[in-house]
DNA sequence: TGACAAGACAGATATTTGTCTGTTTTTTTT
DNA sequence: AAAAAAAACAGACAAATATCTGTCTTGTCA
């Protein structure tokens, strides 16, 4: 390959490596080699250790395909959660190994405890920010505090509600005066907290 | 190693190289052998196969450190975008360059555009479900529709407010009694449409 | 111009990793 | 109990991949 002048190359480089690995599968120093034409993998290679130098990427010194994004005070390392469809009874757990959507989270915000997404079906949250569509991020937990968010399992169906405690009992309140408060011993369903909501995503348009 | 019977084992293997993929980091068929303590490659290999054969890993055949969770082609990469501190006239770009905080966003729901994260102060937007402290994600861009929900420097200081077009005059809808609209021509200020919110995030706790 | 650095090249070696063939042990099934 | 199936083991080989040493070419700059 032609000389190229310095950085032009590097940078393209350091682009196809950062797609690649996004994508999930980083590429071998010798597919560097063959997506830009070298005729030599050193060519490639001595990118790759730059593009290391320069802290751009971190590499797992002599394993195959070990280039990773660095973890740039934690920021820029971001962890992918499942996104569940309906939840039905018992198989939390089998609903999240069969999820088909993902989504980025920031890694060091949520360091502890197993994440999934679920969609909000309704309105009855409304007075608290969430709406019909929305996207709520939960941490999977069965204890709550009063005054969280959770996500119960009443019946054969997941709602999202606040917890609260009222003389001694639990209550699943929600925020829209159109809704009226779930009182699970009262109604001898079968019950259980899925987790905690921590975050609130909506998409526009 | 003893016998186990049939499918424990198999289990644990999927969630280990489940969680390893997620992590960015795929495992080699000897570093699974050696987290479970198989004295031959084989016995790691074999229930590698098995995982591929349900249909629950993909590999591509030959390639090191090549299995990935099947099904989510490139939906599974994520971009970061910069979360901007306060928004002052004119240096956005300027703004942009020394952000020091990262998010990420799933590339492939916003292909096109440049986009920046902000923190929204005031409950000027509680009808529309956007609370103070949310963080708002904007896609930079100077026109809107009426309907759109904008960030607009009205002044020296960023404001997110619903468009609106009235009688010909741009007008700025505040989703909030306690609010009067903006609406910039009346007021001869600097004024200017940074961009679109095209997502919403609240972080609970 | 000449020294110097960065980019590219060439060929070879070591290590990692995937793959193969066949055997043994344990559980399940008939 | 015998047969079948699943799990684990053993040892080897081949391909992919990382790594090393040294050379050549092309700009940059004093």
């Amino acid at each position: 390959m032609a000389y190229t002048p310095p950085g032009q190359t590097r940078e393209k480089i350091y682009e196809f490596v950062r797609e690649r690995i996004l994508n999930g599968a980083p590429p071998s120093t010798r597919e560097v080699q063959m997506a830009f034409g070298f005729r030599a993998v050193q060519s490639a290679r001595q990118h790759l250790e730059a593009l290391v130098q320069e802290g751009r990427l971190v590499k797992d010194s002599g394993k195959a395909r070990s280039h990773r994004l660095p973890k740039m005070g934690g920021a820029r390392s971001s962890h992918l959660i499942p996104v569940l469809g309906r939840v039905q009874a018992g198989d939390l757990t089998a609903a999240i190994q069969n999820s088909e959507d993902y989504l980025p989270v920031q890694q060091t915000r949520y360091e502890s405890g197993e994440l999934f997404a679920l969609t909000v079906q309704g309105d009855s949250m409304l007075r608290a920010g969430i709406l019909h569509g929305d996207i709520v991020i939960v941490r999977r937990q069965q204890a709550a505090r009063p005054g969280d968010i959770v996500v119960a399992l009443v019946g054969e169906e997941a709602t999202v509600k606040r917890y609260r405690e009222r003389g001694g009992r639990i209550e699943l309140h929600p925020e829209n005066e159109s809704f009226e408060s779930i009182i699970p011993s009262e109604e001898g369903e079968l019950f259980s907290i899925l987790g905690k909501v921590i975050e609130v995503r909506r998409h526009i348009e």
